[in-house]
DNA sequence: CATTGTTTGTACAATATTTCACAATCTCTA
DNA sequence: TAGAGATTGTGAAATATTGTACAAACAATG
């Protein structure tokens, strides 16, 4: 173990796979899981899983493997995801309704409390089960419901007078979607999805030589199953 | 310079961020930019710009830095950002209709020209300005449009069937938002956008106290703008 | 055109992260 | 309950990434 020093990023947003892994075997009925079990699952390494699990605490049995209920359990603990946990969102935009309104937030027990935008066009209007609010009201709004998670959704210019207002407010952690870097005072934390940067990075491992559709068409991943055929719409 | 081997991926990522600050740069008039300048632009140290930039060439002129002009040209050249990239989504739901409509893509020259979904009330409807296609037909359609970038907008349950057809179509390269991993031939190339993991990273970031709305209630960020009052509805 | 001031490119040092290997510990079965 | 088999936790080695410092190259100015 190491009690001194807080656990690197990395092994904290794998951490959050273990989690969805873990909840996935309790529905297939495994009680407990090896380093090895949980690497066919995620792909991530025997020696990575348990390296990682080892930052927090000995969780495991030599020759049995991992209780997923105790595992679930202490990590939803470290991750502060054994309770509910509130979120805003400010932009009812097209990007920020779909946030609003995204299924698998609500699944992982997190809480969408509010969606703002300064529009007055869209305030008052309903997003989802939601009023959208005046963006003026937060810091007034949030003394009551104290959301310490905030997702910005916004363009790029107005991100950074977002990201204040939300740490006046009390936002103590910030998604930050628009394609712009914010500053925060030390003790918040910001992290970044940039979709346009992530498909930029995609297109340097573009291949080289154009189009040429023949050369994976008759490779098929071993993981693949035949789901197509359920009729699940999406 | 550094030839023979390819660039580490968190370089790749920060030449996405060098691209932005550039064009933003050109934007304010700026015809050269030195590493510290890249570094107040982007928070990126300037030793770190340098050695990104110096595996791929020698772009600066000591007692100069780098030409805005020259410089966006060849990162754009190396990231395959020198043209039009066409893109195609799978799921044409929440989620899938929100990126399709996401102005970013535009702006940064990537090029909608598919959505798909397997849904019979969706297939026909039109998203934007597009029409949403039975994925049935995805392999036979792509064959002219030759599309090698493709997102996954769906339920995890179908990721994978999706995935694998993107690969026998031609895809090339995916950037999957489904909340699972999916697993390609050697030579394709996934990322993962997983909503929900970011925030559970954040949350174990909060601090442990609960909710402390004085903290940091007087403390502004330097970079603050008052582009509050603008109009900008968003 | 020499001198001063800037800025690059890069070797080297420092961290950070991952991989590897194995003693120690527990389970399971006979 | 003893012995075989499985699996953990963790140091130590290997990689990967970032930070530092400085000689060499160029600009700018008078």
């Amino acid at each position: 173990m190491n009690t001194n020093k807080s656990a690197p990023e990395p092994t904290i947003a794998r951490i959050a796979l273990y989690l969805r892994c873990l909840r996935i075997a309790k529905k297939d009925g495994d009680t407990t899981l090896s380093s090895a079990d949980i690497e066919k699952r995620t792909g991530i390494s025997s020696g990575q899983v348990r390296k990682d699990l080892s930052f927090f605490g000995e969780f495991g049995k030599p020759g049995l493997g991992y209780s997923v209920d105790e595992l679930s359990q202490r990590l939803a603990q470290i991750m502060r995801l054994d309770r509910p946990q509130d979120i805003m969102i400010v932009g009812a935009g097209n990007l920020g309704s779909a946030l609003a309104g995204y299924t698998g937030f609500t699944e992982s027990d997190f809480h969408l409390v509010a969606i703002y935008d300064n529009n007055f066009s869209k305030i008052g209007r309903r997003v989802w089960d939601l009023d959208i609010l005046d963006i003026e009201l937060m810091e007034e709004l949030n003394v009551e419901m104290g959301v310490q998670i905030g997702m910005i959704a916004t363009p790029a210019p107005v991100a950074q007078g977002v990201a204040d207002r939300m740490v006046r407010s009390g936002v103590r952690v910030i998604l930050n979607f628009s394609p712009t870097r914010v500053s925060v005072p030390k003790g918040v934390i910001v992290r970044n999805v940039d979709l346009t940067q992530e498909l930029q990075i995609l297109c340097y491992y573009l291949p080289a030589g154009g189009f040429a559709a023949d050369s994976f068409t008759t490779i098929s991943s071993d993981a693949a199953k035949n789901i197509e055929d359920e009729v699940l719409g999406f």
